[in-house]
Formats: structure tokens, C-alpha cells, sequence
DNA sequence: ATTGTGGCCTGCCCGC
DNA sequence: TGCGGGCAGGCCACAA
């Protein structure tokens, strides 16, 4: 399930291995694939002719800027991965097959005479779109500021680990970092986001850096301490205590009910 | 406006 | 051995 750090992967791949080629072809054999309105020829007509100038990143979605001004923005769902001539993103995605079929190849660019970048996703849930708003989306969780952080949970009655999943306030984060990062902050996903204190906020951030930190060096957003143990029968590996599951803001979410502190705890009661 | 829910899509795994 | 029903989750439309 690409989250920023499975997307911050495929960002380097393009960089390193497209950057300065030429847009020679686009293939586009998935009309579900298109987002925004677009069908094939407008994505031809933006890009063909085109070198591929820049790899950026924002959130979940990969931008590749083009020296004649259009932007394509790649979306990889949760089983999609990027592959350029033959070298995929990553090594394998959580959830979804490890096969490379070409039937899941839902979009793909031509790069110079022979090169290829594409998107394989067995599931179909990524997109492409042209020149995406890319402020729709909050700060990038890689290196959101403690005001940044304080501003996209302030003043919410959602659920804690519900605003942390909204792309809109802050960017980047799914539903696995975000277990990871609640079970390293101790805090309970089921608190209203607004209801942090100063420190506990503090805490957050500094555990969201060190997650997304070490989530980019291992490679995966299925690589954190929790995530092995997000199973039935599971227990915490701090404390031993069995994990709570419950759906919170939609997702599967599993937590330690010990030293992942509720708002009764902060009230100062003990459940 | 904010918050919650269901559906998209399809491969895989479990139990019968 | 084959089959069917859950399940996974990023994202979006829609409801309350």
C-alpha cells in the first residue's frame, strides 16, 4: 500500500533513471486509469514532444514536471508500483500480488527510443491526472513543522488517527504509518484530534519525523515495529498487552488500550 | 462546514 | 481439489 515512503521511492526512481528523456509515446489503454476529465489524447498532447524536467513529490502523489510547463501526476492507489525500464520502485507491496503482469500495466510513457515508465497496478485503484492542484493537498508529513502539525488537528472532533488519514490537512500519511506513529507517540486514535495537549502534540511530531524517517530507510511503509503485530491475537510489542482492533475513521485500526492513552486518561480517570 | 459511510477495483487467503 | 466469501485500503461521491 504505497504510502509516502513507497511513494518517495518511486519519486527517486524517476528522478535517477527519467529525467531529461523525452516523452516519445504515451500509452493509455485503462480509460478508468485517466482522472479529472482526461481521456488519452490529452494526455499525448501534453506530453509527447516533452522532456521530463523534474520528480517531485507531494503526499502520495508523484508530479513529473515537463519543460513545455505541463505537470503529470501519478497516483498509486495501494497496490500500484512505479517500474522504469524494468527497475520497479520498490521491492514488494503489502496486500497485493508480487507478479509484474503487463495486463496491469495501466499507463505507461515512452522515453526516447526504447526507455519505459509505467504503472503497474493489479487493482486499478491509482490514477493519472494532468496538472493536478497540488494545494488540494496539505504539507507534506515529510517535514511538516510542529505548527504545520498543530494546525491540521486543531480544533476537530474526528478521531485522531481520522485527521492524520485526511490528505487534505496533512499529506502522506495511510493507514499503516498512521497506527505506527500513535502506538510510538502513545496516543489513542480514537482521541479528537482536538483535544492534544502542548506536549502531547510535541510528542506526536517528533514521533511522526522519526516514523517517516525510518519508514524512508527500511524502504516500506510495512516496515514499522506495530505493523507484524497488526494480526488477531495480536499483542503490543512495548508492554505485551493484547492490541484492540476497531474501524476508526474507516480503517482497520489496531492499538495498544495500555500505553496508548484515551481521552479518559487525560482527564485523569483510569478506564 | 465537518464528519461518517459505502463503493470502486481485484488478487489472495481461509474455510468448507 | 475447487470454490466462494471476506478482506485489504487510497480515494471519491454522497449523506447527514
Amino acid at each position: 500500500m504505497p504510502e509516502l515512503p513507497e511513494v518517495e521511492a518511486y519519486r527517486r526512481l524517476a528522478e535517477s533513471a527519467s529525467l531529461g528523456r523525452l516523452v516519445t509515446a504515451v500509452e493509455a489503454p485503462d480509460a478508468w486509469f485517466l482522472k479529472g476529465g482526461i481521456v488519452a489524447r490529452d494526455v499525448e498532447g501534453a506530453l509527447v514532444g516533452c522532456r521530463l524536467v523534474a520528480a517531485r513529490r507531494r503526499g502520495k502523489l508523484l508530479l513529473l514536471d515537463t519543460d513545455h510547463g505541463h505537470t503529470l501526476g501519478l497516483r498509486f492507489g495501494m497496490s500500484g508500483r512505479l517500474v522504469v525500464d524494468g527497475t520497479a520502485g520498490v521491492d514488494e507491496l503489502l496486500y497485493t500480488s508480487r507478479r509484474d503482469d503487463p495486463v496491469w500495466d495501466r499507463f505507461t510513457l515512452r522515453l526516447g527510443a526504447s526507455g519505459v515508465l509505467r504503472i503497474n497496478d493489479p487493482r486499478r485503484l491509482g490514477g493519472v491526472s494532468l496538472d493536478p492542484d497540488e494545494d488540494a493537498l496539505g504539507p507534506d508529513a515529510l517535514g511538516a513543522t510542529p505548527a504545520q502539525l498543530r494546525a491540521a488537528l486543531a480544533g476537530s472532533a474526528a478521531p485522531l488517527k481520522a485527521r492524520l488519514l485526511n490528505q487534505a490537512r496533512l499529506a502522506g500519511v495511510g493507514n499503516l504509518m498512521a497506527d505506527e506513529v500513535l502506538w510510538r507517540a502513545g496516543l489513542a486514535p480514537v482521541r479528537p484530534a482536538g483535544s492534544l495537549t502542548a506536549a502531547e502534540l510535541r510528542r506526536l511530531h517528533l514521533q511522526l519525523r522519526r516514523t517517516v524517517d525510518l519508514l524512508l530507510e527500511r524502504g516500506g511503509s510495512h516496515l514499522g515495529d506495530l505493523t507484524p503485530h497488526r494480526v488477531p491475537g495480536g499483542t503490543c510489542p512495548r508492554d505485551g498487552t493484547p492490541l484492540r482492533r476497531a474501524t476508526v475513521g474507516g480503517r482497520t485500526t489496531w492499538w495498544c488500550p495500555e500505553h496508548q492513552t484515551g481521552a479518559a486518561e487525560v482527564r485523569g480517570q483510569r478506564p
